[in-house]
DNA sequence: CCAAAAGTGTTTTAGTTACACCCATGG
DNA sequence: CCATGGGTGTAACTAAAACACTTTTGG
């Protein structure tokens, strides 16, 4: 029997559903490293744990739907990019109940990482640490300052792990580093950002040339100020085509 | 309220739920062309439009598990590279009800995909024609034969496109290739393979060079057989470190 | 010996890295 | 005029592409 033929003899009532998730990864890049958004839990399971903001999926509403409720809701961000990345579907991954859990990523400048730490009061900042080089993959540690990792909850350190995966993997053939960067920013802040992401030191000559021929970069003109020394040319994402 | 705290308060019974399904992209690479499994739909919605197959998660299964469990029910396979591809969420996706899909991909070498066409007689092989260059994405054309694009139902035409651009993507920096061919090959076979992923033709040293230098091929010092010229040295896969 | 495809060596090219240097600004 | 980081030019290196070539088989 193929999916049709199942459908069409199924009872909506027959079967016990599981409950549909999203958790959003509100990441950014702050002082260098990759940072995130956390929520300290005070119940039980996971009391005392650090988990990612997230809620369920309305019966009317789409995923992608659900995730910019959710920036709205824990984050008070209207918008940001936002990227669906993993499904996590183990049986136990909560205890109390089933609960398949779609992991979303938003990817916030810092500045904008400062406003929604205001303005949401239960967030705070965890800086992130990948112990793994390349494809491996696996988990990741996240701090609240220098000292030990946090204990997160249920599957959110493979969540964090499967983010930081996709960050790297993506970040110089798409854009998503400008959206980690204010609208106007300067070739030195957009190696910053390489350099966190990936964790290593990048040649600045090379690194600048290979953003300025792929033609994604528009100079505006405008130049940095305050500081003392040569300010730094301001450039805009323009993306291709 | 953060997820912990709505957790706490929430009524299983209280709000309704989506049914979660997996749908199964079987593919392969057959006479040069990408390749796929689809069954024809004998009921209405999309009567008569092609489909992937697929099926209804358990509510005490993992949604891996349900994706090796439908490999098996539906194309006789034990065992495949599988992985999981995209969730798609959109409310209106099946006119009858809210059901939530898990795609995952099984990659498959040809001659497996022509015994699972003979296990399973409700299984039509479909070429795939990819309209679209690079990263651009977007839905993918399924022919049976040469001829007019088949209708696929439901979201099932996106679900072949995000399948293409990950086997793209995934190409030449990750093994899948390897899952697409039997477990002795010849370079002019792998060769095959990244031609028809990747809709071009490669330079033949350069692709053998290419291949060697990674350091994944261990050389079996068997040869092909049956040709009526040079016999071909058959390499075997052998996973980085 | 011929056709056909496997397999190799050499040159060219393009892209990246490394390093040295000049430039502009505030103090 | 000095410290500091922005910005540029040049040479070295590496990896891939193109091309011509040799090798090995069945018939």
């Amino acid at each position: 029997m193929d999916e049709a033929a199942f459908l069409e003899s199924y009872d909506p009532a027959a079967f016990e559903r599981p409950s549909v998730a999203v958790d959003l990864i509100l990441m950014s890049v702050v002082d260098g490293a990759p940072a995130v958004l956390l929520t300290r839990r005070d119940q039980h399971p996971f009391q005392g744990a650090w988990a990612l903001p997230g809620g369920f999926v309305g019966i009317g509403e789409s995923l992608d739907d659900a995730a910019h409720r959710l920036l709205a809701e824990k984050a008070h961000m209207a918008d940001a990019y936002v990227e669906q990345l993993y499904t996590f579907g183990a049986v136990d991954r909560d205890p109390r109940m089933r609960i398949i859990s779609v992991a979303y990523f938003a990817l916030i400048p810092a500045c904008a990482f400062a406003a929604a730490l205001k303005a949401a009061p239960e967030l705070a900042l965890a800086r992130l640490t990948v112990p793994w080089q390349g494809e491996t993959g696996g988990p990741v540690e996240a701090r609240l300052a220098e000292g030990e990792p946090l204990a997160l909850a249920f599957d959110h350190g493979d969540m964090l792990g499967v983010a930081m995966l996709r960050l790297r993997g993506k970040l110089d053939y798409s854009g998503i580093a400008f959206a980690l960067l204010p609208e106007r920013f300067t070739l030195r802040a957009l190696q910053d950002v390489y350099e966190a992401i990936l964790d290593t030191r990048l040649n600045k000559p090379a690194f600048r040339r290979r953003m300025l021929d792929r033609g994604w970069l528009a100079p505006t003109g405008e130049r940095e100020t305050g500081a003392s020394f040569r300010p730094a040319e301001l450039y805009r994402y323009q993306p291709p085509r």
